[in-house]
DNA sequence: CAATAATAAATAAGAGTGAGTTATTTATTG
DNA sequence: CAATAAATAACTCACTCTTATTTATTATTG
C-alpha cells in the first residue's frame, strides 16, 4: 500500500520527469551548492582550500565565495597565520544565513523547531496528545510558524528557506489500536498533508519519512559527515531507518527507501520476524508491562530512563542481535562504510545497545561481505525534528537528492 | 577481506577523493552524455524531443548534435512524416561510434568479446581451464586483443573505447577444492589484475564484481532501462546481484554492493543461510551428483539443459524461496520498482524461477513495504562479458557512475 | 485544386554569463 | 630582502540562450 502523501514535493510544478541538461546559471549554482557543502563538512576552509579540493580555479573560488559571504551565507575567521606566505582566511558557515522549519508529527506528540544554518534550535514548539489528527496537526503548524515568525526581525523572517516534515510512513497501519479512531487514522491515508502545510507558507515544503529525515540530521549535522555511505537506524517506538550514498540521503523512487523496519531477521523460533518486532521501544515497553514495571519513563524521559531491572538488558541484548542482522542485510545490498545507531533513549542505552550489535555482529555469517562499523548517533533524541529542517537545507544548499546541475 | 584489485579504476590518477567542481567544459561534456543516454533509453529521437526532455534549448541541442554526428556517434534516420510542420530526423546512435572490450574471468573459462556502441557482439575469444590462473588469464587477453585488433581498420582500432573486466569478488575463496592449487589462487588475492591489464591497452580499463558487470548489461543494453531503480541477481555457478539507483550502476564505496549472494535468508532448518547456498548452480549441480544424474549440461550448454529430473523441480522451489526472501531485505534497504532475474540457464529455467519467486514473495511478511515487481532478465548467458564491456561504454558515454560534471 | 495559412523543426547570428589564464598585489616566514 | 602563498584584477574563451530566419510539411479556403 503506498502513501500518497510520500510524493517529495517542491514548491515548483516538475513537468519534465526526465534528466535535464545543464546551463551556466545551473553550472554556478552547482559550484556554490559544492562551496557550501565543503565548508559545511570542514568546518571552515580558507578560498584556497576550496580551490585545491574542487579543482577551480582560485579566481573562479574567489568571486563565487565573495558572493556568498556578501549574500550572508559565509564568515571570515580570524587569518590563520605562522606558515610561509600570506595568511589564510578561513570561511565558515554564518548561523543566520539561512533558516529552516522542521515538523515532526509522530504518534503521542507533534514538534516543530526553527533551526540556523548550523543546525541550532532557535525555538521549539510541542503539541502532546493522544493520537495524531490531521486538522490539529495543520492548526498547530499554523499557529506555531506565525507565533514564531513574529520573533523575527524582518530580514531573519525573509531568509527561512523551507519547512521539512518527518513523519512515520504509513501512519494509520502501525496506530495504538487503543486510543485512535479508525476513521480518524484512516483520514491520513488519504489526506495530502505536505499540500496543506505548503498552503500555509511561502517557501517550499518537502515531507520523508522520520527515520530518514532523522538519518539527514545525522547527515547534516551530525559528526558522521566523513561517511559518504552509511546505513542508519533511528530506534524510536518503531525502529525504522535511512540511507545515505555519496554523501547525500537517498529516500527513493518512492521515498521508502531505507524502511529497515521491515527487515526480515531470524525470529525466537526460528521463523523470521521483522526488526520492528524486536528492537522497537514498544517491545521494551510490553516487557516491562507484563512485568508490571512502570514503562512510562521510557516516553517522557528520554535523556534518563532510570532504573527498568532484567527487561531493559533482555532488550538490548535481542535488540542488539537483530540490528546485526539487518546489517548484514543490508551490507549484502549496499557495501555501506558504516551502520549509524540512534534513537529515542538516553545515550548510556545507546552505547549499550550499539555494543550488544558489535558483540553479535561477527556470529553472524558474513562471508564475503565487508561489514560497516558501528557506531552511535550523534544527535540523539531531537534527530526527527532536526532531520526534518536538513529536508530543505540539503535540497537547496547543498550537492544533494537530484543534484545534477539543473536549467534555472 | 578486502580485495586490493577491486579498487575501481581509470587510467588516470584521481588526487582528488573530493567532490570537484563545474566548468564549462565539464557542462558541455555533461549535456553530451545526457544526449547519448536519452537517445540510447528511446532508440531514436529527433533534435526538439531532446530540446523538450533536457530543457536545453533548441539551438544548443542542435549544435551539441550536430558534433556528435560529425564525430560518428550519431546517425539520422528517415524523415518523420504525418504531422504538421517540417518533418522530424530521429537521430539513432551509431553501432560503429564507439567500440568496447569486455573481458569475464570465471571460474572455468575466461571470455572476451568486442561489442559495438549498441551492445552487438563483434567477436568473440574464449579459454576454458580447470582453474583460472593469472599469468595465463594475462596472456589470454593479450593474444586475443592482438587478434581482434588487427582484423580492424585503423579507423575502427582508435574506436576502441576501453575495456571491462567482469571478476568474482575473492574468487580465491570459492575456488574449487578439487583442482585448484592453493597456491595458484593465492596469486589471485595480492595481484592487481587490472593494472596487468592496463599496461597491455592505451584505453582505460576498468574492473567490477562479475554480478554487478552483468546488471550493467542489463541497464545498458537490455530491455530494462525503463526502471530507475532496480536490484538484479545473476545465478550462476554462484548467486550474485547488482543494484541500479537513478538509472546508474551502483558499485558502492568498496565496489561490493549487491553482494546479494551473502544475503541472509532462511535456511531449511530455521536457521539463516546465504543466499549463495540455496540459488546457487553449483547447489543444484550437487543435487544431481548425489542422484547420479550427469550435471554436465549445467555447464556446457546454458542455452538446453535437457530433462534433469525432480532435483531440478526442488531446486527451482527452494531457490525461488531464498530469492524472494532476498528481494524482500533489498526492498527493506531501497524501495526498487523491480527485481530483475537473469543467469547462466536456459530461458524456460529462467522463466521457471521468476514464477517461483512471484509466487513465494507474496507469502512473505512484507508490511511497511512495497515490494518490487519481479521480472526475467533480458541479456541471458552473455550477461558478465557484456556487462564488463557496457563498463567503459557507461563510464565514458552515459550519465553515470562519476557523473557529477568535473573539471577536463 | 491551387494558393495561402498554420505549424513545427532546424539553423544562424549575436548577446550574455561564468570559468580559465595571466599578471599583480598583499602579507607573511626564512 | 628573497621566497612563498593567498587573494584579486583584467581579459580571454567556451558554451548556452535569445531572437530572428529558413525550410518542409499539413490544414484551410475561395
Amino acid at each position: 500500500m503506498q502513501n500518497s502523501a510520500f510524493k517529495r514535493g517542491s514548491t515548483e510544478p516538475e513537468p519534465s520527469p526526465m534528466h535535464r541538461g545543464t546551463n551556466q546559471s545551473g553550472m554556478r549554482e552547482h559550484n556554490e551548492r559544492l562551496v557550501l557543502s565543503l565548508v559545511r563538512r570542514h568546518g571552515s576552509l580558507a578560498k584556497s582550500d576550496i580551490a585545491r579540493m574542487t579543482r577551480l580555479s582560485a579566481q573562479t573560488v574567489s568571486v563565487i565565495m565573495r558572493q556568498l559571504e556578501k549574500d550572508g551565507f559565509l564568515l571570515r575567521r580570524p587569518p590563520q597565520r605562522g606558515r610561509v606566505g600570506q595568511p589564510s582566511i578561513p570561511m565558515a558557515l554564518n548561523p543566520d544565513g539561512a533558516y529552516f522549519i522542521g515538523l515532526k508529527i509522530g504518534r503521542r506528540s507533534a514538534e516543530l523547531v526553527l533551526i540556523d544554518f548550523v543546525g541550532g534550535i532557535r525555538s521549539t514548539h510541542r503539541l502532546p496528545y493522544r493520537y495524531p489528527d490531521p486538522g490539529t496537526a495543520v492548526d498547530f503548524v499554523a499557529s506555531s510558524i506565525r507565533e514564531l515568525r513574529t520573533a523575527l526581525t524582518p530580514e531573519q523572517d525573509s531568509r527561512i528557506a523551507g519547512l521539512g516534515i518527518a513523519m512515520p510512513f504509513q501512519l494509520w497501519n502501525w496506530a495504538d489500536a487503543a486510543g485512535a479512531p479508525r476513521m480518524v487514522m484512516d483520514e491520513w491515508r488519504h489526506r495530502d498533508i505536505r499540500s496543506d502545510i505548503q498552503a500555509l507558507c511561502d517557501f517550499p515544503v518537502y515531507l520523508d519519512n522520520d527515520a530518514t529525515s532523522a538519518c539527514g540530521a545525522e547527515l547534516v549535522f551530525g559528526k558522521s559527515n566523513d561517511l559518504r555511505d552509511f546505513v542508519y537506524f533511528y530506534i524510536g517506538a518503531f525502529a525504522g531507518g535511512g540511507i545515505v550514498l555519496d554523501g547525500r540521503l537517498y529516500s527513493g523512487p518512492t521515498g521508502n527507501a531505507g524502511a529497515l523496519g521491515s527487515m526480515p531477521v531470524p525470529g525466537p523460533n526460528g521463523a523470521p520476524v521483522q526488526l520492528i518486532d524486536l528492537a522497537s521501544i514498544t517491545v521494551l515497553e510490553k516487557a516491562l508491562d507484563a512485568a508490571d514495571r512502570d514503562a512510562s519513563p521510557l516516553w517522557s524521559s528520554p535523556q534518563d530512563w532510570g532504573d527498568l531491572g532484567p527487561e531493559l538488558d533482555i532488550w538490548v541484548e535481542k535488540a542488539g542481535t537483530a540490528l546485526a542482522y539487518a546489517i548484514v542485510s543490508a551490507a549484502s545490498v549496499i557495501d555501506f562504510e558504516a551502520a549509524v545507531i540512534d534513537g529515542w533513549m538516553p545515550a548510556a542505552i545507546r552505547q549499550r545497545l550499539v555494543e550488544a550489535v558489535s558483540h553479535a555482529l561477527p556470529r553472524i555469517d558474513a562471508e564475503g561481505l565487508n561489514l560497516p562499523t558501528v557506531r552511535e548517533g550523534t544527535i540523539g533524541v531531537n534527530a526527527r525534528a532536526m532531520g526534518a529542517a536538513s529536508l530543505p537545507l540539503s535540497e537547496r544548499y547543498l550537492v544533494g537528492a537530484m543534484s545534477l546541475p539543473t536549467n534555472v
